[in-house]
DNA sequence: TCTGGGGTCCTAGGACCC
DNA sequence: TCTGGGGTCCTAGGACCC
């Protein structure tokens, strides 16, 4: 039967084991074996391969269990560029198809296919043959080792809950007359936007399947949870989903930060300062190649036992620069005395407005646009951290002794502003 | 050896304004 | 005399996603 013309197609396609996948792809000797990529070693497995998983290897698995359950476990650190390669080349054979594209993460995306399928005598069964074509086109212009599961249905959410159902290399279709049979597969928490927390909440109510949902009266959810409420409800019925944004439109970046973990929790506060400060470097490269600028400066960190401080500022002016970023991060970072031990440290700039637009409030000084545009060329040329300003206040030091830190080259360049 | 790093959206209270 | 009501902005924190 033909599609009704409120009928929608929509295919989610969801890469399988996606890190660990782009490295076995890029390295053949990776490839079969049971690889896990991780940040660092005192972390957890951010993406086991399809091997590992067999082993019973989890994502968010720490590292050191891992090698416990497995002991050659073959350790990668995130590459992160080789992952956007990658995903550029997939997006291009979705391209090749529609236009209606949303790239919800970096190893997936929604298509609309609803218009290349709308005069099919058996759409539903046409969309099934478009998703073998798009693997088989995978592989070609892909690679052999980047699989993914496919979830085809009448909206998002079917399509995302159906990409789930098979995995591997899978292929799931769950036309309308289809949804119901969903209910005797699926639980709570595999409903996105349904976590530990919310299940909780509503197994406390009695709710404890997504029957239960989906029977329990809207007006009682609503009267507990607020707007949620409605936001549950409405994914008891596995219709719709409150995170759902528009095909075709690219979502604007609202918000833009680094974070890191160190490899030991610590009260060292000027260590924690020259780690704030080269993230704020880091955000504020990001966010000048992106043409960004803005106004609230978000810090956060957490000790060991994962209890966050954050808290953030709103600034009267835009800024991209790293070290007014730095400064103001450090300014709510001193006034938290509470916060002793460091595991995390974090910054984030939100606010964010194209630069173009802000440019009076974003660098009223011609002089310092020039020479943050000339350290951005330096570093660029001879790698990040080549060159650094060092500010005028009591924190000469830890930027200065952050020079050398981390990855940082240790050069010392000597820079006058405005001969550049 | 004891859990990443990138984000988004929502809430709720307080300040402030008219 | 015994405390309006609506709106906006700001902020910290929670929950969730990949």
């Amino acid at each position: 039967m033909p599609l009704q013309p409120d009928q929608q197609i929509i295919f989610h396609i969801d890469m399988n084991s996606y890190f660990a996948s782009c490295e076995q792809q890029a390295n053949p000797f990776l490839r079969g074996k049971p690889i896990g990529v991780c940040e660092h070693l005192g972390g957890i497995i951010i993406a086991p391969s399809i091997e590992a998983k067999k082993f019973g290897i989890k994502t968010g698995c720490p590292v050191w269990e891992a090698k416990k359950i497995y002991p050659k476990i073959i350790l990668l650190y995130t590459d992160p560029e080789k992952y956007r390669n990658t995903t550029a080349r997939f997006l291009k054979i979705f391209y090749s198809y529609t236009e209606e594209i949303e790239k919800y993460s970096i190893d997936e995306a929604f298509l609309n296919m609803t218009a290349n399928l709308r005069h099919e005598k058996d759409p539903w069964a046409a969309a099934g043959n478009i998703a073998l074509e798009i693997k088989a086109s995978m592989k070609k212009y892909v690679g052999d080792w980047i699989r993914c599961s496919v979830g085809i249905g009448p909206s998002k959410l079917i399509a995302k809950i159906a990409s789930e159902l098979q995995k591997p290399d899978g292929l799931t279709i769950v036309p309308p007359d289809k949804i119901e049979t969903l209910y005797d597969r699926l639980q709570l928490t595999d409903i996105p936007g349904i976590a530990k927390r919310t299940e909780r909440n509503l197994n406390a109510l009695g709710i404890k399947t997504l029957r239960d949902l989906r029977d329990y009266p809207q007006s009682k959810l609503v009267a507990h949870f607020g707007i949620m409420g409605y936001h549950l409800s409405q994914m008891g019925r596995l219709r719709g989903s409150w995170r759902e944004t528009e095909f075709g439109e690219e979502a604007p970046i609202k918000s833009m930060g680094h974070a890191y973990t160190l490899p030991k929790t610590t009260s060292d506060r000027k260590l924690a300062l020259q780690v704030l400060y080269k993230l704020s470097e880091m955000v504020g490269k990001r966010l000048r190649e992106a043409e960004l600028a803005g106004n609230i400066i978000h810090f956060i960190t957490s000790d060991k036992e994962h209890d966050y401080i954050g808290q953030r500022r709103k600034l009267n002016y835009f800024t991209a620069d790293g070290r007014e970023i730095f400064m103001e991060a450090a300014k709510i970072f001193e006034n938290r005395t509470e916060a002793r031990n460091f595991r995390l440290i974090g910054v984030t700039v939100g606010g964010l407005a194209e630069a173009s637009d802000q440019q009076a409030l974003f660098e009223p000084d011609r002089r310092k646009k020039r020479l943050t545009t000339a350290l951005d060329k330096i570093n660029d040329k001879y790698g990040d951290f080549t060159v650094a300003r060092i500010p005028a206040w009591q924190a000469r030091e830890v930027i200065r002794d952050s020079i050398g830190f981390g990855r940082m080259k240790e050069f010392k360049v000597r820079f006058k502003a405005g001969k550049n």
